[in-house]
DNA sequence: GTGAAAGCGCTAACAA
DNA sequence: TTGTTAGCGCTTTCAC
């Protein structure tokens, strides 16, 4: 194999190239390439060939000019650095890259601004969207469903399909969990102010708590980075003898500075996160953590968007998932006060 | 406000629908939306004013059609679930979208074959493709970047732009601090065979070792995943007193490992990890580690390629970024033999 | 400064 | 079974 004349051209090869080595029309080509069963099968077999021999690629934009569908969807998540995502971006991934889609992946930067404006980009770009913990309102949420195929995660809006992971019933375990180990002041150090799910699990405890005889506190809002922690923390010791925190990253930084203070976990302070994050059996103490199957919920949701965008829709709009308490060291029997 | 009755119809607003609107022909819309220069005001904020009315999105597709460029970019990663990656894939995320850019992201799964696969489908989808940790083969990749803008991360083939995270020079420093505790046996815990950096840094190693005075063992190869910490943990104890592992992740099993089994580190056994990953400072103990700046990477990842797309090429093809240690815990004095 | 028309690569009628 | 033709939405000559 000396020179590969195509392969040095610079210009990729187009439908029409293909159709001049195989001597035929470009629409024979076309056919050949996706309704294989309307073409004679030698043509078909040439086709291929010269296909291959040009390495040709279709031109995803012409295809979608004509077909008016991109073959991709956008997902929008509010921090990409936040792990509790990862999951997510995978599982969408995976079930996409099945479907035969692809994925543009978004970092809204918690900003409803970015988000906004990149549904609207998205009109054009993508057949749907998958928009996780939406920092929009509820209005705006239901006006741009109304114009585009969207998903949320995380996020209940009327009209809007979604996924909810149920958070708040594995905050009521975490409670029923701290509670037979003997706590009864137990606070909650909560999640971003606007934060749907905050809200939700706040309400769930708020709701469980007189009948286990806890006494609930409110701690926050904090943002969900570990470094918001440390102030966290110190608003917890002395108040309560055990924790339930909006997520496993803020328990992190909770974790680091109870370390540095010389309290103990869970000796003086029982901690329990959520999410189950990449790490929260590495850190010290190993963190009991509220888990969700959020890779799961990443594969539905991206289920849920295809059937929205193919009219297949079966009607299914809301799915819950279940969350379990995954008890590990952080959260010991009560102190004696 | 009653009905607003463009927001209502399903088919998204066109060029041709803003030029009826405002009463010019389509080119003169285009004009107004990407020569504003080239048109008299007055009609241009006519123009403006029927975009917004319709709100109008300029067809992504349509434009890459008659441009032959897609302002997309495709970030190809091993496997998205891998801390490490976050930091590259905002770096990359952030500088794209101020020069105006969609990020494609894709998870290949540390396969070489959907690596491939995808750079293919690529070339018509995006303008350039960011490899990080390529798996594929030295002639591939050459022959690949023939054919399109690519900029490998942590990779470098002659005649590809990359940018290389010096972590060889990190596990230098790595081997030094720990020689300077005062350890003689050190084993480096590999990363995948046909992991580039894992080669370039054994090689840097065993170089150093001599002069150093240290024994230099070898454990491996391990896949960088958690799990195999476990059994990597079990090579390394007895044989040497330190150890410095492919990277923070495996790290972590090994600690996880070592507490089972009542290893003490570092006392017991010194661990150095690499990457700095999230969860690096939470876990137990601290753990010492390589860290690299990875969101710059991604940054210059991203510069470098635009400057190739661009033909702006100053002729930078190749960035190499500095390591340094950063010592936390995990490596403490050598243990008394 | 603005309009008419051609064409980017592809698919989908419609004919043959 | 295959070819011809007309557009998808946009930019870009080329006239005016």
């Amino acid at each position: 194999m000396a020179e590969e004349p195509d392969a040095a051209s610079r210009r990729p090869a187009t439908i029409g190239d293909v159709a001049r080595l195989a001597g035929v029309a470009t629409s024979t080509v076309s056919r050949a390439l996706s309704t294989p069963g309307r073409v004679n099968e030698a043509t078909r077999q040439r086709i291929v060939a010269a296909a291959a021999e040009l390495s040709y690629v279709p031109s995803t934009q012409a295809r979608s000019l004509v077909s008016g569908t991109t073959r991709t969807v956008a997902l929008l998540v509010p921090d990409i650095a936040n792990p509790f995502y990862f999951g997510l971006i995978r599982g969408a991934q995976r079930q996409l890259r099945a479907a035969g889609y692809a994925q543009l992946l978004v970092d809204t930067e918690e900003s409803a601004e970015i988000e906004a404006e990149t549904i609207d980009l998205m009109r054009k770009s993508a057949d749907g969207v998958i928009l996780a913990a939406s920092r929009l309102d509820e209005r705006q949420l239901a006006a741009l469903a109304q114009r585009q195929p969207i998903v949320t995660v995380n996020r209940d809006v009327p009209g809007v399909p979604s996924v909810i992971l149920d958070t708040p019933d594995g905050a009521r375990q975490a409670l029923m969990h701290l509670r037979s180990l003997g706590h009864r002041r137990i606070a909650y150090v909560g999640g971003p102010a606007d934060s749907w799910s905050n809200a939700r699990r706040w309400q769930a405890l708020e709701a469980a708590a007189p009948e286990l005889g806890v006494e609930l506190h409110r701690s926050g809002p904090w943002m969900p980075h570990a470094d918001a922690g440390a102030a966290a923390a110190d608003t917890v010791v002395g108040t309560a003898t055990a924790s339930i925190v909006f997520n496993d990253v803020l328990a992190f930084g909770m974790l680091r500075r109870l370390r540095e203070r010389g309290v103990r976990v869970p000796e003086d302070l029982s901690i329990v996160g959520c999410d189950d994050v990449f790490g929260a059996d590495f850190c010290e103490p190993p963190l009991t953590t509220v888990a969700a199957p959020i890779e799961e919920a990443g594969r539905v949701a991206v289920t849920m968007l295809l059937e929205t965008i193919g009219g297949t829709g079966s009607g299914r709009t809301r799915a819950v998932l279940p969350t379990y308490l995954r008890a590990r060291r952080s959260s010991g029997p009560a102190p004696t006060d």
